[in-house]
RNA sequence: GCGGAUGUGGCGUAAUUGGUAGCCGUGCCAGACUUAGGAUCUGGUGCCGAAAGGCGUGGGGGUUCGAGUCCCUUCAUCCGCACCA
């Protein structure tokens, strides 16, 4: 037997778990569950870098710890496959986009193939395969069968609701839905079937309306809130625009609070739950009613500081606010379109850049205070915005910042309600403080105040409390081809689903993958896109749809007549282990709550929460390596001497570089016309390039496939390595420094099997020392609790402590190793085989029992203990553990170097911690 | 502005959860074996100091016999959200 050769071992064993099926998770059985998901990915044409499989290592060595515990552990993968990118590509290059992500998919599973995942690769699935997303699909029609009830406080079919209007109208109905007039059963039973089907539209949850969207003129397609950045597309960084569209949407904002709620219940990080928090965005507050002087309407709005009532001197409105036009007083009417115009035009970017610019303009309407029957100016203004409360705020300059800059840019009044400022610079935004000027409220305190107000406006009936939340509902359609169809047709503009046991709608061909010449969505193109010989719906799902409700499929992935049969879901129920990335904080993890919380109103799944636990990986980054070309020449300069030149720095590929000593012969062949004939001035003789941490891109040359760290150093080396770096969760730059030093201790490892020459194996019977036995079970109590803390990096240093002992103590005793190997073999799965079958074994070492960890071998009798004077340790002293600590302090006064550290004092007392420390104090 | 995190040797990190700061690994220094090594092995390595000793976990303060760990304050960096009434 020659050295550790990982090549070969890790094919061969790679082969034998797929022969075998070793990870093949057992369907319903009566052994305890387990079940560990990974964030599927979308699988790109960069294929992985060292940086993805991150998660996937940490989720793997819990599954495999877990099977070692005992534990039916479903461990499956899968592929995110409907996206843009593929149908960029596919826009170039007339490729179909099914194509590509086939092949794409191959290259992501021969790379994570390499790296030895107890992925149970039979449950696979992938979101752009008709059986997969017939139930998406299905899903979806549920959510359009269905309505909120806030009563019940859940999903209902919508039969329920259609017989309530029947029976008494709207008038008493409480749901999640858009404005809707009231009407009579009366009423109802005369509308034609048009006119109900536009009315059940505002409350099902699944539904067609015209709203603001965000629009990407570049991408072709609407987009959701969340998949939009500081004023563009996520993808691709194009600007976006506000534009009025008639789209599907699901009706997520009905969740609000249960989505809020359903945070305390789950353990994920503070910071995820919080951005979720945040993005919900409750707010507490009141919804009052202005009357316009001299007009029907009133304005409405909301507030959470009714106590500062009083202080109101104006309203604003937004831009879009439905009674601007109505109110506008001839005599302001040019003003106010032309306001409304360029607020309008103005991209959502643009207007976020001019946050500082203050506009408004007034209407030439005034309300009355329903106080002190004061006149308050109307004015619209586009810092409030049409898509929150109710589009229009009271303003209270002396107690709300933006209205205070809105006051003072206009010269309109500011009227001290709360005291505790200094409204002559700035306005006084706490809730704290004694009302003032405030007729009936002053002298209370603003807690009391907000109730007392509230109290007076429900009396005067003009108002009632209220709660707001900012998560806007989702927009749902895209206009793009490659995604889920939306299962929909169209009668006569009446919305209507396909039949469940039509589905799946597949995805047609189509020539081009571009919107037609009037502007449809691609799917237009397609010929014959009917049903039941009408016109199906032409806009497809979002990436997000697919996602949603993945982690249900690998339960039972074949299941042609449900999304999963009520026994597997019964059975595997909720994931216990997450793991992903930060980046879908409010994306694909509040989406798939919100399906999971409609599913469990519709009885599909009996849990509320999908993810149990939540881990992120924080990202690896690339280190860059940059050099520096002389302004206007051909010449380039080592890194210390740039700041002699004007200079330019240029991304090279990072394999031109070891060392941070660029390889000038490589670098010429890398970019023969640029470097071939370039001057370059050296230090010491070496070009030294700069280098920079960022994403890992090809765009920075910077990216490391993990094929040739497997390829070089072996993929138990590259599992153990990444764990090493550091906390999973951490972000972390990635640096080969140090790999060797892993690949060291697995050949350690290695040779403690075998005779000094490595050539054969060789294991003793004899029986071990006490020594060996505490380090041993020292390993098996750090690696036991190391998992259950998620802290694989100490696992790793626990490993190799451990073979350094050993290997010291000359250690080859069966009873100790091969107990060991266990305990390595979530994290170096291959060598653990090998060195396992090596042992003796005939059976995979995956399933062998987790080594029992006896606290006897810990124990000692004495203890070396440091003596302390005031805290500084000066020395140590040997006692028994069980001398008593009257004893203790005796000897310890007694010994010859504590006279010295007393210098003649006497010690005020001596403080003996049984097994750690003494510390005399002076 | 609001919120979340993080600050420890040259570097990545560790610290029994209030008890000997720096485990493990890199890097560096020295040595061994070698024709040779970017292989392997051994020893050393927080800083200052010849030593005794002193200093040391971003800074300042506090609680404690004892603080990297708890409290207050301050600074720096990273991430998320943001005209949300």
């Amino acid at each position: 037997m020659a050295s550790y050769e990982f090549r070969r071992i890790e094919k061969e064993w790679r082969q034998y778990w797929a022969e075998n099926g070793t990870f093949k998770a057992r369907d319903t059985n009566n052994q305890s569950k387990y079940y560990v998901l990974d964030m599927f990915p979308y699988p790109s044409g960069a294929g992985l870098h060292v940086g993805h499989p991150l998660g996937y290592i940490a989720s793997d060595i819990v599954s495999r710890f877990k099977r070692h515990k005992g534990f039916n552990v479903l461990h499956p993968m899968g592929f995110d496959a409907f996206g843009l990118p593929a149908e960029q590509y596919a826009i170039q290059t007339g490729q179909h986009p099914a194509i590509t992500t086939e092949e794409n998919i191959k290259r992501y599973r021969e790379q994570m193939d390499n790296i030895g995942f107890s992925f149970d690769w039979s449950r696979e699935v992938r979101t752009s395969d008709p059986k997969y997303y017939k139930w998406t699909q299905w899903i979806f029609i549920q959510l359009f069968k269905s309505w909120y009830n806030l009563t019940s406080d859940k999903a209902e079919p919508v039969e329920t609701l259609i017989s309530e209007f029947e029976t008494g109208g709207n008038g008493q109905i409480k749901a999640a839905c858009e404005q809707t007039a009231v009407f009579s059963a009366e009423e109802w039973k005369n509308y034609s079937e048009k006119e109900q089907s536009s009315i059940l539209l505002n409350y099902r949850l699944a539904f067609l309306s015209e709203a603001m969207v965000n629009w990407c003129p570049a991408l072709g397609t609407v987009l959701a809130n969340d998949e939009v950045k500081d004023g563009v597309s996520e993808r691709g960084g194009y600007p976006v625009e506000r534009k009025l569209m008639t789209q599907w949407s699901l009706r997520i904002s009905a969740y609000s609070e249960r989505l809020l709620q359903g945070l305390d219940t789950i353990d994920w990080t503070e910071s995820i739950k919080e951005a979720q928090r945040n993005w919900i965005g409750k707010s507490v507050g009141t919804s009052l009613r202005f009357q316009l002087k001299g007009l029907e309407q009133n304005v409405e709005v909301f507030t959470t500081r009714p106590d500062t009532i009083f202080g109101a001197s104006f309203l604003t409105l937004a831009p879009e606010h439905e009674l601007v036009s109505a109110i506008t007083t001839p005599e302001y009417k040019e003003a106010v379109d032309t306001y409304v115009t360029v607020a309008k035009n103005r991209s959502e970017r643009d207007r976020m850049a001019d946050i500082k610019n203050i506009s408004g303009q007034f209407t030439g309407a005034y309300a009355e205070h329903p106080f002190n029957g004061q006149p308050i100016p109307v004015w619209i203004g586009d810092y409030v915005l049409a898509g929150y409360g109710t589009g229009a705020v009271m303003a209270v300059p002396g107690h709300d910042s933006r209205d205070y800059a809105f006051a003072k840019h206009f010269g309109l009044p500011i009227i001290e309600v709360v005291t505790g400022g200094d409204l002559s610079v700035e306005s006084y935004d706490a809730k704290e403080g004694k009302l003032i000027n405030s007729d009936f409220l002053n002298g209370l305190e603003v807690k009391d105040a907000i109730k007392k107000t509230i109290e007076e406006i429900e009396k005067k009936g003009i108002g009632k409390g209220k709660t707001n939340y900012r998560l806007r509902n989702a927009v749902f359609g895209r206009q793009r081809y490659w995604g889920e169809p939306i299962p929909m047709y169209d009668t006569d503009n009446i919305p209507k689903c396909v039949d469940e046991q039509d589905l799946p709608i597949i995805l047609p061909e189509i020539d081009k993958y571009l919107p037609t010449e009037t502007g449809e969505p691609p799917l237009a193109r397609a010929k014959d896109w009917t049903y039941k010989g009408l016109p199906l719906e032409t806009t497809t799902m979002p990436g997000w749809a697919g996602s949603s409700w993945y982690y249900l499929r690998y339960m039972d992935p074949k299941n042609d007549t449900e999304l999963a049969s009520k026994e597997a879901i019964e059975y595997w129920r909720d994931v216990d282990l997450y793991i992903g990335g930060t980046e879908h904080a409010v994306g694909h993890l509040l989406y798939a709550r919100f399906w999971c919380k409609f599913l469990k109103d519709i009885d599909v799944v009996p849990f509320d929460e999908p993810f149990k636990k939540l881990i992120n990986q924080g990202m690896i980054q690339g280190v860059s390596c940059l050099i520096y070309r002389v302004n206007d020449s051909n010449k380039f300069v080592s890194v210390n001497l740039k700041h002699q030149y004007e200079t330019t720095p240029i991304y090279i590929d990072i394999n031109l570089v070891s060392n941070n000593e660029v390889d000038i012969e490589k670098l010429k062949t890398w970019r023969p016309s640029e470097f071939m004939n370039a001057e370059f001035e050296l230090e010491n003789g070496k070009l030294i390039c700069g280098t920079e941490t960022g994403k890992m891109s090809k765009r920075w040359h910077n990216v490391v496939n993990p094929d040739d760290i497997c390829n070089d150093y072996g993929a138990d080396t590259l599992r153990l390595y990444e764990m090493f770096l550091g906390p999973l969760q951490d972000a972390k730059p990635w640096s080969t420094q140090g790999i060797e030093g892993v690949l060291r201790f697995l050949r350690k490892l290695w040779r403690l099997f075998h005779n000094n020459t490595e050539e054969t194996f060789f294991l003793s019977d004899e029986t071990p020392s006490k020594a060996e036995l505490k380090t041993l079970h020292k390993t098996i109590k750090k690696a036991t609790e190391d998992i259950d803390n998620f802290s694989f990096n100490t696992s790793v240093s626990a490993f190799m402590v451990c073979v350094n002992e050993l290997q010291d103590a000359k250690c080859n005793k069966r009873s100790v190793l091969e107990p060991l190997c266990i305990l390595i073999s979530p994290y170096a799965p291959h060598i653990a085989e090998e060195l396992w079958k090596l042992c003796g074994h005939t059976e995979s070492i995956a399933l062998t029992p987790w080594p029992a960890f006896n606290p006897e071998y810990l124990v000692e009798n004495e203890f070396f203990y440091p003596i302390s004077f005031n805290g500084k340790v000066r020395f140590n002293l040997n006692f028994a553990l069980d001398k008593e600590t009257s004893e203790i302090e005796k000897e310890v006064l007694s010994n010859e170097q504590t006279q010295k550290y007393l210098e003649g004092k006497a010690p005020k007392k001596i403080i003996v911690v049984k097994g750690r420390i003494i510390n005399v104090v002076m």
